[in-house]
DNA sequence: TGACATACATAGTAATTCTATGTATAATAA
DNA sequence: TTATTATACATAGAATTACTATGTATGTCA
């Protein structure tokens, strides 16, 4: 396909951090909860992604202790990382838009 | 992720075969037109999945001459992978609507 | 007759996500 | 007190999926 398929962690990753500073680990959490249990990331996704978002500047990470004395490693969505999740909620919506208009077309013809 | 991903083509391609029967380069044209140009399926993409899902029973092609004389090869869905749809359907519907729940709370997070 | 659309096919590559594994600390149960 | 579980981050390697590039061949149209 043209778009690389959807590039989906990265879409869920920066709207999750849109809402608040996440750590990773936090994020997993998150997105199970949010998904009712349909999406359960894993670190091994999930990490290598959080620092590819880092090196192009979507997202900046800064320590923190934890109260339970823990150092957790935040990250914040930039400016940047903003207008990158506008533009993959774009493609989202198409995407998502294209197929459900393929699926309806076809169960149409059912009808006819 | 869990689903591995969506397999997005395989249920496109199925839902395609629901409404008629069709022959390789017809899907793509049609996946073009019914996704109003947002998909754009590639041969390198589309006949490696068809002949997969011919072994695995839920398409059978046969030969068929077009009126211009050119012999196309035209695949039917089975019963098998009238039910894989109904799968496929429902892993999509689940999907979408846990992204969407996703990108609903984090952008509620931000007015709250 | 040369260009383009049609039609099918495969090899090799790239991208994405997974599994498996490793390290380390805090909390809780036995 | 010690073993287990949850927390927390990380990377290497494998698997999956889709793409690019290429090849073959036929029909149509300028």
């Amino acid at each position: 396909m043209k778009k690389k398929s959807i590039d989906h962690t990265k879409l869920l990753v920066l709207s999750l951090l849109s809402g608040e500073d996440m750590y990773g680990y936090q994020m997993i959490v998150e997105l199970g909860r949010r998904s009712n249990r349909t999406f359960e990331m894993k670190e091994g996704t999930l990490y290598p992604v959080l620092h590819g978002l880092e090196k192009d500047g979507y997202v900046e990470a800064y320590q923190q202790e934890a109260p339970t004395g823990r150092v957790r490693k935040y990250y914040h969505l930039t400016r940047k990382g903003g207008a990158a999740l506008k533009t993959e909620e774009k493609a989202w919506e198409a995407y998502s838009g294209a197929v459900n208009a393929v699926l309806r077309s076809s169960a149409g013809l059912n009808l006819a």
